[in-house]
DNA sequence: AATATAATTTAGACCTACCTAAAAATTTGT
DNA sequence: ACAAATTTTTAGGTAGGTCTAAATTATATT
């Protein structure tokens, strides 16, 4: 079945979303935004991928991917970043040049440019920007560690490290209750002066200013 | 101004044509063929192509390109080009595996992403089938060179070597009155026995057989 | 619980790029 | 030169993907 390059456009845009909300449905508007199209748009294009099975979709109610979305999301995913690596490594863009190219690239049609590609790069975990790139399967073998103050989701983030190491830094952290390997969810984040509100393992809450957020690293489950 | 996907591929199909008639005008049938559309939805693009002052087209008079459509489509064919040397060369494509990937990289827009590829290439003169790749300005370093007996063109032929280095051959050629730089026309070709009738710099004519024809090297001028 | 507000969908329109069928222009054959 | 055959164009329709404006459904407020 033939996919267009709108459609995986959509589907791209619902995944990213979704993730960003602990893989919750997706709303009409927010597809909308994201995609810089308008809502009605947006429906219309919901009912054609519902009609080839590519998301569930009740009126109304959001927007998940299937099974076989996904999967199609995840493989434009993994072309793009590739596509990216192969423009920063191979052609010497800066990192800040490729994504406006790699979006044109990522629907390039052929299984076996993007298994050469991955080979020709020497099958990279990550793109220049850290993301990592998935498998043929679809499978993340890497997950990336970012700062805890630019997390944008809520849930399921666990502690993998910190940029600052001064003991200073790490007393404060044990005495705050939060180790490595600890589980995190944010509970509010207040734009003024982007402090959160955190909860650790699902006991206790903390408030962590921006400057102890930006230097705890964590890892999306 | 944007020009279309779709647009760039008639485009390309217009020059094609022309070359292969001395640059004359080319008909709706003929793109229609070359494409595999309908005469109507040819017509139909004909003139939206006009209106972007792409093509001179006039109805029932066949078109021919701007000086506009011509760069445009030759910046085409130095995408597809580029492309299919680097799935050869560098991918490690069988060069009969890459023509429909390049089909879709050559619609690709970044002037920037063209010329890193072609320094990236080593700035290669021909594709790996042996086709001429033509510069950031549109002009053709090189003319290839092919078998007389398979050009497509009729006129403005110029002989530039042979493939069968025998003295019997040169020997018979010379008798011919045919020598290097030599200019050639075929007059009529005899589907039959694919023999060509030859007017050799515009004086004398001559029969020659597709072996001998099969043995004397051209270029398009 | 009723109403106001926000989100979403429907209705109707437009453009690109294709199609079929019919009409018009051109070319060919005698 | 005129009829026949061919080529090309016009007319009208379809699907994808977008839009605006109006209607519907859901959510929030009081």
């Amino acid at each position: 079945m033939l996919i267009s390059y709108t459609e995986e456009n959509y589907l791209k845009a619902i995944y990213a979303l979704s993730r960003l909300y602990n893989d919750s449905e997706v709303s009409t508007n927010q597809i909308s935004d994201h995609l810089k199209n308008k809502a009605a748009s947006v429906t219309d294009m919901l009912k054609r991928l519902a009609d080839k099975k590519l998301i569930d979709y009740k009126r109304y109610k959001g927007v998940k991917l299937t099974d076989k979305g996904k999967k199609t999301a995840i493989k434009v995913i993994r072309k793009h970043r590739l596509w990216e690596a192969f423009l920063v490594e191979k052609l010497k863009f800066k990192w800040d040049e490729v994504h406006d190219i790699a979006e044109q690239l990522e629907h390039i049609q052929s299984d076996e440019l993007i298994q050469k590609l991955d080979n020709f790069l020497g099958n990279p975990k990550c793109d220049p920007h850290g993301d990592p790139i998935p498998d043929a399967t679809g499978k993340f073998s890497v997950q990336r560690s970012i700062a805890l103050s630019s997390a944008k989701q809520k849930n399921s983030l666990v502690v993998t490290g910190v940029s600052d190491h001064s003991s200073e830094f790490l007393k404060y952290l044990s005495n705050s209750g939060i180790a490595l390997g600890d589980n995190l969810k944010i509970e509010e984040s207040n734009s003024y002066d982007r402090s959160l509100k955190i909860k650790v393992n699902s006991k206790h809450s903390l408030f962590l200013s921006h400057k102890a957020a930006s230097n705890i690293l964590v890892e999306i489950k």
